[in-house]
DNA sequence: GATTGTATTTTTTTCTAATATAATACGTCA
DNA sequence: TGACGTATTATATTAGAAAAAAATACAATC
């Protein structure tokens, strides 16, 4: 049979880097015409200055940045305009397939075990895309490559019923990680969060982009994990975030509710930082259950399964 | 420069697949002379014969099966002898490499982050396998793939201060999977860790591989972990007894302890067939503290820290 | 009728050179 | 002097053909 091996991956490189960097600098909340630098930006993505050079490159293209012979880069907008900018941005091929095959398999029109022929037929992508986005799901934990030539999704993606299980485990460890002689709360840490806790709910919730208020969620939730002294404790509740962005892509949460949990984050900071450990670990606790409640219950019901396959 | 790309990899495919028929086999308690079918190894580990029989007559060869043509292959001694002959099924260069760097990292001697091209000069491999090694270890969390072209090392492996951290973990959430509303015994696997206890603890520590006994220890943990009704926490005790696989490599448990926690897997999985839930999770708990006490504390003092590259 | 043996097809891996990307070093401008 | 600009070097990725391995199909044997 002929081969499909058509379609070389990415669109242009620089793409990932660009979006990290937009992320950057908004936290950093500048100010319209302040300039941003190289060097720094290579050294907290750990990267040489030139990818870096190739991303700001990039976002002065799309009108985000203003470029001056031998002085480099600048913010040319202001802060709250780059909402709508970075969007642009295309998606690398790597990250279509991806999202492609996690919306296939939640919606099970993928069997259990997979290879790497088939996704590529399937999605018509060259074989060195499907690896590397099967390679970056098994660091995810979402898949494991199987013995022979197949690669077995885990349960994490199996349904939704997965979600229960997901409430329930984050409902056990992240309150034990307040509550773990390590934890110390990192302040300028916190201090950001409250910032953009408080960007949210000073404007107007049905403006606001969905994806940005989940951002505000994962980045509290990742934050109490990198306060708690414990690593795995950390690891496994980061990876409960990421699992969580990617699957409620489908069926996420009603923004109402995101915006509650904002008031509850403040409210969990104040606890630790005043030292209220058992309260703030309780306060988790009932916060992680609230929203256990609120998750619309999306029925997979009528999606027909695969057939099998032998 | 000149290249270094030498050293093909993989010693043989079916080495590591033959490792595994061995574990298998040894499971089933087959006695000398009883066959060894195909299809039904096939089957368990999704691969189709092909590989299968490249692995039986890799053991054929070795002495542990008989062959016989049109017949198939049969257990060729007795199974108490088994332990003696699969240590001479050869590493994978693949997992030589694999531990080569565990250890380097363990002793630090190997930097925060690294490159392919490093590690393919440092231990002579070829970037194809370096490559391979790398992504494994993603998988199992030990290393993330940063920005640039570096990888760089979780905090896993960044000392044996991570070993305290890590049965505070496991003390938090082993029990906690006894108490899971889904958790119920799955009898015929609890029979399994049974008969293998009750064979460890018949014979004389001395003369048992430690690898064994580490084993033994590793599949009750993960009996239970299976057992629960809950997908994350399963994973979560499996990544952990993964890690501790590998780093107990280095300074392993004394036998004395191994053999103790024997009994006591015993006695915690009578707990639990007799539906003593909460005293099984204590129990699963002190088990969990005693083997915290008894490790031995080596340190690393006397190693010097890599100089930094820069 | 279930298992093993063998042939065939499909898929994956390996190898090589070429190309693309990233790191480094050093020069230049405010 | 600290930032950017540019050239050079090192490293990683790609692509396409050949080789290896695995899956599949079916024949032969007990």
């Amino acid at each position: 049979m002929a081969r499909a091996e058509t379609r070389t991956g990415t669109g242009k490189p620089h793409t990932e880097l660009a979006r990290k960097v937009v992320d950057y600098v908004r936290q950093q909340n500048l100010q319209e015409g302040e300039r941003v630098r190289e060097q720094p930006l290579a050294d907290h993505f750990s990267v040489s200055r030139t990818p870096i050079r190739g991303a700001l490159a990039l976002l002065a293209e799309r009108g985000l940045l203003r470029y001056a012979p031998n002085q480099g880069y600048s913010l040319a907008i202001v802060p709250e305009t780059m909402d709508d900018v970075p969007v642009d941005l295309p998606l690398t091929e790597e990250e279509r397939l991806f999202q492609a095959i996690i919306r296939d398999r939640l919606a099970r029109r993928l069997n259990d075990q997979v290879t790497v022929t088939e996704i590529m037929r399937r999605y018509d992508a060259a074989r060195a895309t499907v690896t590397r986005v099967l390679v970056r799901m098994g660091e995810d934990g979402l898949i494991e490559r199987g013995d022979g030539q197949s690669w077995a999704f885990g349960p994490t993606l199996d349904s939704l019923a997965a979600m229960e299980e997901s409430y329930r485990f984050r409902e056990l460890i992240e309150p034990a990680t307040v509550l773990e002689p390590g934890f110390s709360v990192d302040a300028e840490l916190f201090a950001h969060i409250r910032r953009s806790c408080q960007i949210l709910l000073e404007s107007d919730v049905r403006m606001v982009e969905a994806r940005r208020l989940y951002d505000a969620d994962a980045a509290f939730h990742n934050a109490v994990a990198s306060c708690c002294g414990n690593r795995f404790l950390a690891q496994a509740i980061r990876q409960q975030t990421t699992l969580r962005r990617l699957s409620e892509n489908t069926g996420g949460m009603s923004r109402h509710r995101l915006v509650e949990s904002c008031r509850e984050h403040l409210a969990i900071m104040d606890l630790m930082e005043e030292g209220h450990m058992q309260q703030a670990a309780e306060a988790l606790r009932q916060h992680i259950i609230a929203a256990k409640g609120q998750r619309p219950r999306v029925s997979l019901r009528g999606i027909p399964p695969l057939a099998s396959k032998r």
